[in-house]
DNA sequence: AATCAAAGTGTATTTCTAACACAATTGTAA
DNA sequence: TTACAATTGTGTTAGAAATACACTTTGATT
């Protein structure tokens, strides 16, 4: 929690700058050695956990916001970003009212208003990220998400309706650019999409239709150093991945 | 176009009850005589077209104010209503800056401020719904989906957008159940697909699959009256139907 | 060299999709 | 009243795709 001193200047500077009643939370995907990951924050000297999020300037635009916001706390530019739902329960906000509103006069606090919440989700390469964390919070970290301490406000239910957009989106959509490294084999991709779906699915089958997508290279150089026989590297195709973005895979008639 | 009076009047009271910078626009389908339809709303001595939309109270959830606006357009109540995307571009209501902004000072003038506006598509039974318009408006109609005229801001942009994600929920949901009347034969409930993706399907399998989805009641009684083969009518079975709502069809792995 | 675990490749079975044919019904015209 | 046209109901079959499973290959370990 930050100073009195600290929270007014925020909050003038929030008033002046940032659209009212706005905000932008973010749902940070990775994905490193088979887990899941999300990026939290911390708050603090409290034991409070957030997900990612901020406000958007007066003349910005949202996907902007979203990426700045991301940028501060990953350091990483161009993400994959995807708006994927607005949380506008007048009443969803209200443990920040109860907290904030002995702090300062209504009419100067920021805190307490209604804030609707345009959620995002992000993909990212989990090695490339720096997590860092904002004003308010002691700690920026990846959690796995089987195991991910309880949110404050409704950043539960945000996430989990990431994931379940998330878990569609994996139907008609190619993804895995985002969260793997360059080179990657078929056993790791395949545990990614084991990861998002929470199933096992079968070696061969899942090899023959990814490519058949037909959005992966296959490099010359299998990985060595394994203690078993030694995996071909794949790659993405990143310009028929691009085109399998906005065309989807068939689904349907 | 409001009188001077009336547009203080109108800015005084949203200044009061609404949200600041949030709209809500909502783009209402129809079908009807195997035609798609969007209600659109024509301002008042203008030759200017506009998707339905209002603003959200300041204490109402953002459901809740589609519902309304929905309401006071349609006459209807429980509407099948899907939120699908925020518009947030800064510059997508200029036309509007422009149009508004001589007529009252900025420090009161609603209309002249940035909007970010929360897009939600609906299905309404054609018959059902009393199109009216608002107090800007001279008529509130249904046009044919394929002779939409131009519209103003950012609305086509919104129109394509919810079109865009019908078809993709068509995929994996229900949908029908808001948009036919009670009782339909399958040739028109087919015609209602073939609308919504405008193209052709297979009358066999389109009844096959249909019925394999085991959300239709067949009733005893076939419509009797038209020129040929007497049709067997069909509804929806709203327990299982709900369900398949819920759960989606399968798609995928 | 034998072994083990993990990865590569192939094949039979089942299920789903797509394309098509024919019978049944009803009003209309000869 | 009968033949016809238009439309609906139902069945069948070929091909594609998804699923389930078996065998081979490889490279480090013993």
């Amino acid at each position: 929690m930050l100073t009195k001193k600290e929270l007014i200047g925020y909050c003038q500077n929030a008033r002046k700058n940032y659209l009212p009643h706005i905000s932008i939370d973010c749902v940070v995907f990775g994905f490193h050695e088979g887990v899941m990951k999300v990026l939290t924050l911390k708050v603090k000297n409290e034991n409070e956990w957030y997900l990612p999020g901020g406000f958007v300037l007066k003349q910005e635009p949202i996907e902007t916001a979203a990426n700045r916001i991301l940028k501060e706390r990953t350091g990483l530019d161009e993400i994959f970003l995807q708006q994927f739902h607005v949380f506008g329960d007048p009443e969803r906000s209200k443990a920040h009212f109860d907290m904030y509103k002995g702090l300062l006069p209504l009419s100067k606090n920021w805190f307490v208003n209604r804030f609707l919440t345009i959620g995002y989700y992000a993909l990212v390469d989990f090695c490339d990220a720096n997590p860092a964390p904002d004003q308010f919070s002691a700690t920026c970290s990846w959690c796995d998400l089987n195991n991910i301490p309880e949110l404050k406000l409704d950043h539960a239910l945000i996430l989990k309706t990431a994931l379940d957009t998330l878990r569609l989106q994996l139907n008609y959509q190619p993804i895995g650019y985002n969260l793997m490294p360059k080179e990657f084999t078929m056993p790791e991709f395949q545990k990614l999409y084991e990861t998002i779906w929470d199933k096992k699915l079968d070696r061969r089958n899942f090899q023959r239709r990814m490519l058949g997508f037909g959005i992966l290279n296959r490099s010359d150089q299998p990985r060595k150093g394994g203690a078993h026989k030694a995996p071909y590297l794949y790659s993405f195709d990143l310009e028929k991945y691009k085109v399998a973005l906005n065309e989807g895979f068939k689904v349907g008639w």
